[in-house]
DNA sequence: TACAATGTTTTAAG
DNA sequence: CCTTAAAACATTGT
């Protein structure tokens, strides 16, 4: 589920927690989302601290915790963060609850390909350091981005605007809805783009990282009517742009989707 | 039933 | 050491 957008969506849930205790710490302590984390210790900090912030970078969630202690969250697939009445009972795929004395904040995934990390100390875990720079700030230029393409130029587009080293945030359905938008076939080669198409691609890129947030972010809902994300999962979708039948292709181990009619080869 | 799903990590090959 | 591609991970829904 989560990209970019959603990421923000979740982080507000749990910011309901803010300068708040927790009372309890509740985990299934098998759960494979805390794989190579410390539960005890997790368990032991949390308890009676106080959630003293939270960010989100890219994909990323980290809040920190009187003690200090950090708690990083990543929440693959199908991980969501929500707010719960102080003494809800936890479903079947709560793996981690933190009850405060207003409201119990959920981390649950079925699928259990996210992960929770911990750490104590006042420094900045490891994981919180060296991120690569958010698309919507002023260190992520087109130099930086025409950099990050050379340096996988033989991949396809679509391949390479899923690395979170490059392009924190994007994930499968914004990869699509950028390339579509800057009339880039995913199957071109990343190192093959013309300077005018480069320029482009970082447009609609940082477009659609906005939009998203304007939209998604705020409630949750759907990405802007005219967007590409409506169509690319109905069966004989057709483009927004020109009615096009869309096409679809696994590319770089995903299943992408494009218009052939405005998303053209280089010449 | 079999396959695919808004994601990373590991492994192996070039 | 670097880049690239494919498999693995666990669960649910079509």
């Amino acid at each position: 589920m989560p990209e970019l957008a959603e990421v923000e969506f979740y982080r507000k849930q749990w910011r309901r927690g803010l300068k708040q205790k927790i009372l309890a710490v509740e985990l299934h302590p098998g759960a494979r989302i805390f794989r190579g984390a410390d539960i005890a210790a997790l368990r032991r900090a949390l308890t009676g601290a106080a959630l003293l912030n939270c960010a989100a970078h890219g994909k990323q969630l980290f809040f920190r915790f009187s003690g200090p202690a950090w708690l990083g969250l990543h929440l693959g697939l199908t991980g969501r963060l929500r707010v719960e009445p102080p003494r809800a009972l936890p479903g079947r795929h709560d793996h981690l609850l933190l009850r405060q004395r207003g409201q119990c904040l959920v981390f649950s995934d079925p699928r259990q390909f996210g992960r929770v990390r911990f750490h104590r100390g006042r420094a900045p875990p490891p994981w919180r350091r060296n991120l690569p720079a958010p698309i919507l700030s002023n260190l992520f230029t087109p130099a930086a981005m025409d950099r990050f393409l050379r340096r996988h130029a033989r991949s396809p587009l679509k391949a390479v605007l899923l690395m979170q080293q490059g392009f924190p945030g994007i994930g499968n359905w914004m990869a699509d809805e950028v390339l579509w938008r800057a009339g880039l076939l995913p199957s071109r080669p990343a190192g093959s783009l013309k300077p005018a198409e480069a320029k482009k691609l970082y447009r609609e890129l940082r477009r659609v990282c906005r939009g998203a947030l304007r939209t998604v972010a705020r409630d949750n809902g759907d990405p802007p009517p005219a967007w590409l994300f409506h169509r690319r999962w109905r069966r004989g979708g057709q483009c927004p742009r020109d009615g096009a039948p869309l096409r679809r292709a696994q590319i770089g181990g995903r299943t992408t989707c494009w218009c052939p009619c405005c998303q053209k080869e280089g010449v």
